[in-house]
DNA sequence: TGTGATATGTAATATTATAACAATAACATT
DNA sequence: AATGTTATTGTTATAATATTACATATCACA
């Protein structure tokens, strides 16, 4: 599996960020989107939007729509991503530049590691530009095992 | 739009080939997954699966397991792939090389246009190895506007 | 013809996501 | 502070997507 750690630290930056952010471009981060991005960082691999909503608990009254709204802000302010193929969302690790995003998921340990990779980028750049299509959004994930796992084999 | 055209041809195309493929590896190309396969092609985008549901229609005592199996039968031999972002299905296009597929999906007109780009394919291949990831399959769809629907805006 | 493996039928249910409308809270202006 | 406006959240219901579990049928072949 990928390294796991305690990562308390990780959620305050990122709710950091995020305030930041919403102040920034004048929006709203209200406690329960903040929740919701504190929820999605607080699992090591990828949220599904039922645990979430089951996480939430009694706190905020949670039907689902409080859960996909708020989600829908968080990825509409680059907050967090979906990952289609797990239907699931995982916290964007640099807010500020959440384009060019890929993923690797390892099917094993179920983590999702968020990569930039340059030349990945701008051959993707070059083949729509061959095509001349005009990208809006592009995914690129990545499933299999990672590192740790491959290591473990079986083991686990 | 991508352009369109009367693709009755390439319906019999895509069951020819899979009727072969299925022949070589001693695999059922059973009539209900040979009506799956030439409905999902029959679509100009890409299926849904409670369409091709519906169109099975009578033909088929049709359930939802049933269009699933096939549909699970088609991806894995490579005949049918499926656009995450979508949850629908699309015909692959060369079945004998069904690797290193990337998609354009048009959000105007619904087309999916499926490219193998050496250079992106290589440049994942790379990304994954500085991971010492070992990848099982890798999705990378584009969502955003083709050539023709640029040249329409807003016309249609 | 019988046997095991593969495929399909069937009912039920799980999972993921949205629509529609009401109530409330925040914000801007007077 | 009172008002109008917009953004947010609550609530109910339901839509859309997918799977489980078990029964039955078909195929391949000894």
């Amino acid at each position: 599996m990928f390294a796991k750690h305690e990562h308390a630290h990780c959620i305050e930056d990122a709710v950091k960020s995020a305030e930041r952010i919403c102040e920034e471009r004048n929006l709203r981060f209200t406690d329960l989107r903040r929740r919701v991005l504190e929820l999605v960082w607080q699992n090591h691999g990828a949220a599904k939007a039922y645990d979430l909503l089951d996480q939430l608990g009694d706190e905020y009254s949670a039907k689902p729509p409080t859960v996909y709204r708020a989600l829908d802000f968080l990825q509409e302010n680059g907050l967090v991503h979906k990952i289609n193929s797990l239907n699931a969302y995982v916290g964007c690790q640099h807010p500020l530049e959440h384009r060019d995003c890929f993923f690797l998921i390892c099917s094993d340990c179920q983590e999702v590691a968020e990569c930039c990779a340059g030349d990945v980028a701008s051959s993707i750049r070059e083949l729509v530009a061959a095509h001349h299509f005009a990208p809006r959004r592009t995914t690129v994930e990545i499933e299999g095992q990672c590192q740790q796992c491959q290591q473990c084999q079986g083991l686990d």
